[in-house]
RNA sequence: GGAGAGUUGGCUGAGCGGUCAAAAGCAGCAGACUGUAAAUCUGCCGGGCCACGCCCUACGGAGGUUCGAAUCCUCCACUCUCCA
């Protein structure tokens, strides 16, 4: 019955050094996951990606179910075959949408109605359908369909938005439970048949496995940036039967200090025995933090976003390699790195590729900037390994803050 | 030789009596980016200053009309098109 294994192997502090185990192999934790909505790393090629070895990496419900919908991942094999990628996959459920493409649903107790980014159509998307179509892409991890609400909003309309993730949370166990057939009849809203304009999700086949053959599923914890929301939701989250728990809402808006304090409140608060996920965070000295208050795992579009609009993480600091300064600039990017990038190009070769919008330029920030963030969970790794995870962030963030990455 | 069109800030190119230090795009210079509607977005972009305002120099050149000119007139220079 179980599908993810999940081994605390040393602990520092809070700090956890574990090891998850999935069908697609095991993962060492706190681990980094490289984000991949549309089943890709953005820049990336799945060979070049598996060149810098994440052990796993994420995809969206939301975006894969309008393109290139269910159908056609199930029918090339599911998620891993499709994209080619043999390591684990954790699905976000489509509740970070929510929150993102605010403009374009509507929410409602049943689910969530979206006008399609695309082409303005209609998608729903529930508790039940999100975790079928999870299933149905054959993910290893799946999250439970959530309300990421906005940073911003009062007490009451976090208490609000928090019980909806309760009830939605539950209602997710049961459509895991069970095979997905039952989940079908809520592909489309109660009461709106398929001849409406809704998306033509294919009903009736379902993901066909047993019972504790799909994926784990993940709980996720919200409550805004109020402590006691935060902790009616780690113990009511933390109580049911999910395999790991999720922290969700933060990165949205709410001041650094806030979200730290969130997170080293909140994180104590999960069960020990089960990893937990910071969804969504973040930068270097977030995931830092994030380990130091107990998180097991990270995601976040940082290093992959940052690394298309030429913002580089090196060693020394923040390189943004469009500056004039890095024109003529011999050295390799990060002098402390060995990934490909920084073994092979110069800085001013990576600022004229950035600068004509050369195609490789992506590629090289990319492969640098993911590099850059695996190299750190490995160092921190071996920093709870060796019960000096104080001193290696110490050092770690002085470094970084140091400033003379352009000197 | 004749007829016509044009010359605007690094480039392309609007403006055609005041609201113009002059639209827009590009280039340039910075900044941002946290479960990806992002190879995106934002700011600056003639010079100077005791700058949310003031002062210089500016729309090919020189004169002129006018309270006021990038905008109207005259001459000059240059560019392009067509006809010989």
């Amino acid at each position: 019955m179980q599908r993810l294994g999940f081994d605390i192997l040393h602990t520092d502090g809070a700090a956890r050094r574990g090891r998850l185990t999935t069908r697609h192999g095991t993962i060492e934790t706190p681990v980094f996951m490289p984000v991949g909505t549309l089943a890709s790393v953005k820049s990336l090629t799945t060979e070049q990606l598996k060149a810098l070895g994440p052990e796993i990496i994420l995809n969206n419900t939301y975006h894969l179910m309008l393109r290139p919908g269910v159908d056609v991942i199930e029918k090339l094999g599911g998620a891993h075959a499709f994209q080619s990628w043999d390591r684990a996959i954790l699905t976000d459920s489509g509740g970070f949408q929510v929150f993102s493409l605010s403009s374009i649903r509507k929410l409602r107790e049943e689910g969530v109605e979206f006008r399609s980014h695309i082409d303005g159509s209609l998608h729903f998307l529930s508790p039940e359908t999100s975790i079928e179509i999870q299933q149905r892409m054959g993910v290893d991890i799946a999250m439970a369909f959530d309300e990421c609400p906005a940073h911003g909003i009062s007490h009451a309309e976090a208490e609000k938005s928090m019980e909806l993730t309760h009830r939605w949370a539950r209602r997710c166990l049961s459509a895991s439970a069970r095979p997905s057939s039952a989940a079908s009849r809520h592909l489309l809203p109660p009461g709106e048949g398929d001849d409406k304009e809704h998306s033509t999700l294919s009903l009736g086949r379902g993901w066909r496995g047993a019972p504790g053959e799909g994926p784990a599923l993940f709980g996720i914890v919200q409550g805004g940036v109020y402590k006691d929301l935060r902790k009616r939701s780690a113990e009511e989250i933390g109580s049911l039967d999910f395999e790991g728990i999720a922290i969700g809402g933060v990165a949205v808006g709410e001041s650094k200090s806030d979200m730290l304090e969130i997170i080293d409140y909140t994180a104590p608060l999960l069960p020990a025995d089960k990893p937990r996920y910071l969804m969504g965070v973040g930068t270097p000295e977030d995931l830092l933090d994030g380990v130091a208050a107990g998180i097991d795992m990270f995601d976040c579009v940082m290093p992959t976003r940052n690394a298309r609009n030429g913002s580089l993480f090196t060693s020394l600091g923040k390189v943004a390699i469009k500056n004039a300064r890095f024109a003529a600039d011999p050295r390799p990017l990060d002098p402390n790195c060995s990934c490909m990038t920084c073994t092979t190009v110069s800085r001013a070769y990576l600022r004229h590729l950035y600068v004509t919008d050369e195609i490789a330029a992506h590629v090289y920030n990319t492969i640098h900037n993911v590099s850059f963030y695996l190299d750190l969970m490995r160092g921190i790794r071996q920093a709870i390994a060796s019960n000096s995870l104080g001193s290696f962030r110490d050092s770690f963030l002085s470094r970084m803050s140091s400033g003379d990455a352009a000197a």
